[in-house]
Order: C-alpha cells, then sequence, then structure tokens
DNA sequence: AGTCAGCGAGTTTTT
DNA sequence: CTCGCTGACT
C-alpha cells in the first residue's frame, strides 16, 4: 500500500479501507473529512482497481467540489475522469441529456428565485385570486416544500380535502408548473425532482447510470432532503456502494427541506451499513470545543459522538458585550485592524452573523477605517438587475423560448414598447402557442399595435443580427452591451451607482472570458453552457482564496470553511435564536438554531471572539435584547467571566494575534479575473470624438482607473459625461 | 408611454 | 429604513 495511507489516523483509514457496501462516516468538525474522502477515492482507485469514470462524489457547492477536486488530483492520475459535483450540476448534466422524455427540450433555461417569484405572481394573476390573500412568496415556499417532499399539485389537490384554500394552492402549484413548462423552464428543485422522475419512468436511463456510478460519495449528507435521498437511493441500491459523510450537529438546512433523519436513520435505509466516527479534531484549540461541546450537549438526540482536540488550549474565547450594534461594529473591526498592525494578515478574520441584515453596520464601519473586506451572500451577484438583464439577453439570443427573459429586455433600455402592447403580445402568442419571442417577430400580423410593431421588429433584428455573431462569449457580451446601448440606462442613476453597475458587468464579461480559457471541450463553449453555468453557482464559489481580505458572512454562509480567528457576533435572543425559531414553540427549530451556533462556533482554529450588543438597530427601531442562551449555556468560566457578573463586558484580550505559520501557496485554485485594458487609447486630450449615442464631443480628460481608462467627454449637445473607455467605444475623428 | 410621489409591507438562513 | 407597487399626471 502507498506509504501516503500512513498520513491518515485509525478511523480514517477505517473509512478509507471499507470501500464495498453502504458506509456512514460521521464526522465532527475539522475531523478531516475531506482527507478521507479523497484519499478514500485514491484508494478505489489505486488498490482496489476501481475506474476513475466509475465514481461520483457529490457536494453541495462548487467551491467544494473544486477543492476536492484539486485534492484528489494531487494524490492520483485520471483524478479529472471522476464525476466532483453538485447535486444540481449533476442533475443538469443528466438532464441535458435525457429530458426529452418528459416532454422538455434539452435547451431548457433554469429559473432562479427571482424568476420563481414572477411566475408565482403570473400563476395568481392567472387564476384571478386576490394578491393579497395569496402571496407569492408564500407560493414559491410551498411549491418548494411540496418538490423537496415529491409531492405533485395532484397529490395537493387530494390532500387538500376539500378545503378551500389548500385547493387554491394545489391549483396554484398545478398552474405555476404550466408557466414553467410553457416556457421551457425548471426551478432549482425541478432539476433534481425531473432527474428522479426521470429515473423512475426510465429503467433503461437508471439502468445506465447504475452501471456508470458504482462508487457513489455524498457530502454533507445531514443537509439533504427527501428527493436528494430519493436520486441517491436510486442510483446506490444497485451496487449498494454508497458511502456518505456528514454530521448530525451541523444540520442547519432544515427550513429548505433537508431532513436530518436522512443520516440519523441511515442505517435503517441502507442494512448492513457500516458506521465509522471522526472524533480527532485537527482544526480547534481545546477552549474553542470545549464551548462548542458545551453549547452543542444542549440539543437532543444526538448521534454519541466526542469530540477531541490535541492542539493544546490556546488562546481564551471571550465574550463581549457592546452598547449598540454599531459600536459591536465599531470595536470589531477596530480590533481586528490592531491585529493586523501587529502583523497578522485580513484574511485570517472572519466575521460571521445570523442574518443578512447585520452585515451592513461592519460593512460601513471597514469602508471608514479602510479596511478591504469581502462580503459573501447579500445581494448575489447574479440577482443584480443589469447582470439579469444581460442574461435575459443572452438568454433571449441563445433560444428565445423563454418569455420572461424576453418580457425583461423587451423594453430595457426603453424602447417605447409598454405594458399595453407586452399584452397584446402574450395574448397573441397563447392563441397561436407560439413564444413570445416568435409574437414579436410577428408583429406586423398582429391586429391593433400600430407603428409600435416596427419598433417590435427593429428588436427581433437586434436580437437576429446579435445571434448570428460568431464570436467568443466576452465579445458576444460587449456587442450585447453596446449595440442595444444598454448604458443609456444608467443614465438617471447617480454617478456613483452607475459606476458600480459597470464594474458588475465588466464583472460579468471577465467571468465570461474566465470560462471560455477554463473550458476543456473540444468546441469552444456554446452560450447555454455558460447560461447555465452561470445559473447554478453559488456566492461562495466566488470567494478568492488568495485575497487578504476580512470576510464577512452568514454563519450558514461560512460552513465547511475554518479561519484562524472568527468573531461570532449578535449573539443576542431573538437574533441568534432568531425570533422565528423562538415563536413557533417546536423545539425542533431551537435545536437547529443551536447547531447553527455550534457551525460558527467550531469554524475557529486559534481565536474566537463571541459578541452581543444591548441595543440594536432594526427595521427602523432599536431592539432590546438580552444575551443569547447560546452564551449563557457556556461555562462562564471558559470565557473568562465571574459568575456573579455573566452579562458584563469581558475581559480584555491583551494576548498578541494569532500568529500564523505562513501561507501556503495555492496553486491554479484562486482564479484571477483580469479585464481586458487597452494599454493605450486611440485618442487623447483635446481630440474629437464620435459616440454612437451622444454624437460628436471632446475629450476633456482621460484618468488610467484600475480596471479601465476613465474619460471624460464633452459632447455637443449632452454636455460632460464620464465613461469607462472600453465600454464607451469613442471613435477618433 | 414614461415619470414621480405617496403608501404599505416586510427580513432567517439558500443550492 | 428601504424596496416595490399603485395611481395620477405629463
Amino acid at each position: 500500500m502507498d506509504p501516503k495511507y500512513s498520513l491518515l489516523n485509525d478511523r480514517q483509514l477505517e473509512a478509507v479501507q471499507c470501500t464495498e457496501g453502504p458506509l456512514l462516516i460521521l464526522a465532527g468538525a475539522g475531523s478531516g473529512k475531506t482527507r478521507a474522502l479523497t484519499y478514500r477515492i485514491a484508494y478505489l482507485i489505486e488498490e482496489m482497481g476501481v475506474a476513475p469514470w466509475n465514481i461520483m462524489a457529490i457536494t453541495f457547492t462548487n467551491k467544494a467540489a473544486e477543492e476536492m477536486k484539486e485534492r484528489v488530483l494531487q494524490l492520483v492520475d485520471y483524478g479529472d475522469s471522476i464525476w466532483v459535483t453538485t447535486f444540481h450540476s449533476t442533475c443538469v448534466r443528466i438532464l441535458r441529456r435525457f429530458i426529452d422524455r418528459l416532454g422538455f427540450d434539452t435547451d431548457f433555461t433554469i429559473y432562479d428565485a427571482d424568476d420563481q417569484k414572477t411566475a408565482a405572481r403570473h400563476a395568481i394573476k392567472e387564476l384571478d385570486l386576490d394578491a393579497k390573500m395569496y402571496k407569492e412568496r408564500a407560493l414559491v415556499s410551498y411549491i418548494s416544500d411540496c418538490k423537496n417532499e415529491m409531492l405533485t399539485p395532484e397529490d395537493m389537490l387530494q390532500d387538500a380535502n376539500g378545503s378551500y384554500r389548500e385547493t387554491q394552492m394545489a391549483r396554484l402549484y398545478e398552474r405555476y408548473q404550466a408557466i414553467l413548462k410553457r416556457n421551457n423552464a425548471l426551478d432549482f428543485d425541478d432539476l433534481l425532482l425531473f432527474t428522479v422522475r426521470l429515473f423512475n419512468e426510465n429503467p433503461d436511463i437508471l439502468d445506465y447510470y447504475q452501471e456508470r456510478f458504482r462508487y457513489i460519495l455524498i457530502d454533507e449528507y445531514q443537509d439533504t432532503n427527501r428527493v436528494q435521498f430519493e436520486f441517491v437511493w436510486l442510483l446506490a441500491k444497485k451496487y449498494g456502494n454508497i458511502c456518505v459523510v456528514g454530521d448530525d450537529d451541523q444540520s442547519i438546512y432544515r427550513f429548505r427541506g433537508a431532513d436530518i433523519r436522512n443520516i440519523l436513520e441511515f442505517e435503517d435505509h441502507f442494512p448492513g451499513a457500516k458506521v465509522v466516527k471522526l472524533e480527532q479534531n485537527y482544526r480547534s484549540t481545546t477552549r474553542i470545543l470545549d464551548c462548542a461541546n458545551a453549547v452543542i450537549s444542549h440539543n437532543h438526540g444526538r448521534k454519541d459522538k466526542h469530540l477531541w482536540s490535541d492542539l493544546g488550549e490556546g488562546r481564551a474565547v471571550t465574550f463581549k458585550q457592546y452598547e449598540t450594534g454599531n459600536q459591536e461594529a465599531d470595536e470589531v473591526i477596530r480590533e481586528i485592524r490592531k491585529d493586523v498592525q501587529r502583523g497578522a494578515s485580513y484574511s485570517d478574520y472572519a466575521i460571521l452573523y445570523r442574518t443578512n441584515a447585520q452585515s451592513r453596520a461592519f460593512e460601513e464601519r471597514c469602508v471608514a477605517m479602510s479596511v478591504p473586506y469581502r462580503m459573501v451572500g447579500g445581494v448575489n451577484f447574479y440577482q443584480r438587475a443589469e447582470i439579469k438583464d444581460i442574461l435575459a439577453y443572452l438568454k433571449t439570443i441563445a433560444g428565445g423560448k423563454d418569455d420572461m427573459a424576453v418580457q425583461r429586455i423587451l423594453n430595457v433600455p426603453k424602447r417605447g414598447i409598454g405594458q399595453a402592447t407586452v399584452d397584446k403580445l402574450l395574448l397573441f402568442a397563447s392563441l397561436n402557442d407560439i413564444s413570445l419571442f416568435e409574437a414579436v417577430k410577428r408583429a406586423d400580423h398582429i391586429p391593433g399595435l400600430g407603428k409600435v410593431s416596427g419598433k417590435l421588429l427593429a428588436f427581433a433584428h437586434l436580437i437576429g443580427e446579435l445571434r448570428d455573431l460568431d464570436v467568443p462569449l466576452p465579445d458576444l457580451l460587449h456587442e450585447v452591451v453596446h449595440r442595444t446601448d444598454y448604458l443609456s440606462t444608467l443614465d438617471a442613476l447617480d454617478e456613483e451607482q452607475a459606476e458600480q453597475k459597470i464594474e458588475n458587468i465588466e464583472e460579468l464579461t471577465s467571468k465570461a472570458l474566465d470560462f471560455e480559457n477554463n473550458w476543456e471541450g473540444e468546441q469552444p463553449p456554446t452560450l447555454t453552457e455558460f447560461l447555465e453555468d452561470v445559473a447554478l453557482v453559488a456566492d461562495i464559489d466566488a470567494v478568492n482564496d488568495d485575497e487578504d481580505r476580512l470576510l464577512l458572512m452568514t454563519i450558514h454562509g461560512a460552513k465547511g470553511l475554518e479561519f484562524e480567528n472568527v468573531y461570532l457576533t449578535g449573539l443576542e435572543e431573538g437574533l441568534f435564536p432568531s425570533y422565528m425559531s423562538m415563536s413557533t414553540g417546536d423545539p425542533m427549530d431551537i435545536e437547529e438554531e443551536r447547531r447553527l451556533c455550534y457551525v460558527g462556533i467550531t469554524r475557529a482554529k486559534r481565536a474566537l471572539h463571541l459578541t452581543s450588543a444591548r441595543a440594536r438597530m432594526l427595521r427602523g427601531d432599536n431592539m432590546y435584547n438580552p444575551v443569547s442562551r447560546f452564551v449563557t449555556e457556556i461555562p462562564p468560566e471558559y470565557l473568562g467571566l465571574s459568575t456573579k457578573k455573566r452579562t458584563d463586558e469581558g475581559f480584555s484580550r491583551a494576548e498578541a494575534p494569532a500568529p500564523r505559520p505562513k501561507p501556503t501557496p495555492k496553486e491554479s485554485f484562486g482564479r484571477t479575473f483580469e479585464i481586458k485594458k487597452a494599454s493605450s487609447l486611440p485618442y487623447d486630450v483635446g481630440d474629437r470624438v464620435v459616440h454612437q449615442r451622444f454624437g460628436e464631443g471632446t475629450v476633456r480628460e482621460i484618468t488610467d482607473g484600475k480596471k479601465d481608462f476613465e474619460v471624460l467627454i464633452d459632447f455637443d449637445g449632452y454636455g460632460e459625461k464620464r465613461m469607462f473607455a472600453s465600454f464607451a467605444k469613442l471613435e477618433r475623428i
């Protein structure tokens, strides 16, 4: 056996060598589960002679998948022929091949949360129900819950048992599905659901994939839901070589349908399953682990587990209560900055919080004190209006079947095509059973449109032109922005906002460039492939490990990550645990919050700081909350507090910042995006130039920005405009 | 068709 | 506080 396996501890080795049959690895936080998984893959290939393409490993995020793939590649050759992906991309790959058996086109589009909301709104409207009584938000989550439980609209109609409201909800669900079908679209839940349906209805396809994936590994198994379980179970039942890794104490996605029973009852689902526990923690000091154990021990019905570490006591865990949320933010950022001035790196620090709303105070302080930071989550990059607009153009160019995309851009930038026109188009489209874009193309045959039909035809022509371009992705993006004169939509905004949006568009362009450069296929990637990649990315996927920045994120976002120093903030009753979880009366809700707290604590390697505030601004007014029960569940002496004065300020920390061994350089993982920036411009200050929209003008100023040249042009008739050179496409005259 | 003021509602976590 | 929607006006 290869000597590298001696790097594993006994339990890890056991997990690696138990290759046949069902295996549950109960991996405590920081217990080296990724190591166990990657070595297991290597062992299967090297020692058991398993073909790499017979192995499938599934993770929850692309980032986790990439990391695992990379670590496997370091261990064995042919590592790249292993399927290491997320549930969702696996399903997309399968559906792209076979979804026609379910009556969809293989070029289906994927709806994100916003699209789902729009579809829900349409469904409510189509059934002519009171929007006050039937909220799209509630409908979307109802539908999602149904799908996670694999319940069809027909099932729900029956379950409704005559109840008016339940019946209406089921009908809305039905309607929603019809809308998606009409648009040849699938939502996130459908990806899983349809794949399972495909397997159930087509034994030949199921058999094909069962043969293909004889060895299956699932990461973060505690966060799988019912459909995901079904998917795994179907694939694994033939050979039974299923290895799942998880930690019931880290199950934090119940609200999304994750069913903790999947891991608690694994041995019932897969009879004869072997269980291996990884209990040695290689991440945190004992003081941090003590706190984690103290908190989680208040939960019931856990799998028996004793996490331990031999990394020594380490530094004391601290708890501080501040007067206000703003003060909390100010002091925390100040402390971190001080540590950095003494030699620490920002990238060794993470600030974690329960809700995204809390990020704002920290962000403001970072900006004010010039602390470099990176916020993960919040408003997703791909949810920003300008990005969605551009993507809607790309979707329309790619297929044109997605009515929602067409509707989004028909009048962006303004073309004088209003709602009344869109309604007529939609009516015509549904009467003739064609897509909205088809209707636009035939605008001159639609009665009652008048002169607006000319504008519609011009739009269709524009899309046709863009469709005919045979250029690389980043160039296509450029062309979309220019030929549609998209930047004119930014005129109404103030300069700062407009600049931010331009930067976002530039970032999208560089992502396209990056996508193309990393493409491994024989043919250059198609537009559809790019759109799919974009649809399935998560926020955390974009975190670049090389950046020396302080990280701000929710505790959910931090799952699976680790940091030298962690600030766990906002530890107040009503915030964490959240008011929602306290008011349902279901103790399971509080337990989930407690697991979340456990996850937060165990992200820390060497230093952990707990903070809270007496008063906190929320939705405009102040709330005054007591210190979180999770803090009081930790014995006060662990926090250096006397038992009597426990809610007072913790003792001050005089110790030096945690030193770091030396950053290990990571090759190829931190992908950098470079914007194509011209080395010089074909014009200079004082030259006369022409812009496609603003016409002629004189160059007043050229500033060399980080990413691009910024130019100030005095247009005859429009006055001075500041613009980015690469987008302005000015020509000298 | 576009614009703007005024109003009401809403925030837990997300692939 | 902030977003998004509605309805009246240009």
